[in-house]
DNA sequence: CGACTATTTGACCCTTCTCAAATCGGGTGG
DNA sequence: CCACCCGATTTGAGAAGGGTCAAATAGTCG
């Protein structure tokens, strides 16, 4: 899958996936917002509703470069167990998305970088391929201007190093900025 | 559960609740954000994480004065077609509260004083009661001032009345205002 | 190479944030 | 029942971070 493509639409017929790695963005056509429903990152479950209804309610995108598994691995209905391990990513998830809403334009690249980033077993020196500024931009709320002004601090500040399309994380202690 | 109140904290033993009425807002402290994890409304399951670690990973706390029931009804473990409807009904919560953080001010207060109201059959003439300001500015991210304010201009636009802690919704269908 | 799209940068404007102060509400002790 | 206290809400004035609009670059893909 690759970048700026969409995986699946809503009310397409279709099963679940599993994220092996990339960074998916879920998006809910109906809400009122902008549209923007979500983020799943490697390990996450997506389109599990066609567990339910065999079509997709969300729509899926692929933010960068992404591989899926089909899910669950057989052909069997989930087990309990795995499904509540998929609720509570999901939890989570929702929750570092929200702070992607939070704070400065610095401080929510930053935090995005490190979402993407976060499959990684150590932050520093991880290498990161970047979405598309508009995405970024849908994704934190703000616009992409502000985004691009954004990323040309951070690397001027040294806490990031650019590398064509991705971008290379030096500095992943440095300012939470936490409001 | 009165208003302003924690029903349960992070790493406390407990079970999982269905939300009977009222307006919950779930927290996760380590969340870098600013904590704010996430809403759940009237037919909700919070606190499924027990089910799996016995202790809870969120807080939660009543924006509003609430009704919970312990989930599941009888004491056997939920089936799997009951976490499947609970993960949705998550997925869909993430998209409302994403859209709460998206527009302007006025756009933001208005989407979430529908989502408070959305039990209701018809939003028109809904009542509403409210949260403290303190906590409506944390799920918009603006400020208490900016809160009050837009507050002040519904009333004068007349989309809303005012009843001590209520509100009255009088013009569900007004400004949209999709960016 | 050339058309297009994505990103970057600049200048100026507007919404929201800040900081301060005034009111309001409701709970309590006389 | 009433005066008082304390936190919650409201309002004002000024500052600032982002948004907007426009134009210049840099990348991509035929």
């Amino acid at each position: 899958m690759s970048r700026s493509e969409w995986i699946y639409r809503v009310a397409e017929e279709g099963h679940a996936w599993r994220i092996v790695s990339g960074t998916v963005r879920l998006d809910c056509p109906n809400a009122s917002g902008n549209g923007f429903g979500g983020l799943a990152i490697p390990g996450d479950i997506i389109g599990a509703e066609t567990l339910m209804f065999a079509r997709y309610s969300f729509a899926a995108y692929a933010l960068v470069p992404c591989i899926l598994a089909p899910w669950p691995e057989g052909c069997e209905t989930p087990a309990s167990e795995s499904l509540l391990k998929t609720l509570l990513r999901t939890e989570q998830r929702t929750a570092e998305t929200l702070a992607l809403r939070h704070g400065s334009s610095i401080d929510r690249v930053r935090r995005l970088l490190r979402l993407l980033a976060s499959p990684a077993k150590h932050l520093a020196g991880a290498t990161v391929s970047l979405p598309a500024l508009r995405d970024t931009a849908e994704i934190t709320c703000l616009t992409m201007e502000t985004i691009s002004r954004a990323m040309a601090k951070l690397r001027q500040q040294g806490e990031i190093d650019r590398l064509k399309r991705d971008v290379v994380l030096l500095c992943p202690t440095a300012g939470q900025g936490v409001a």
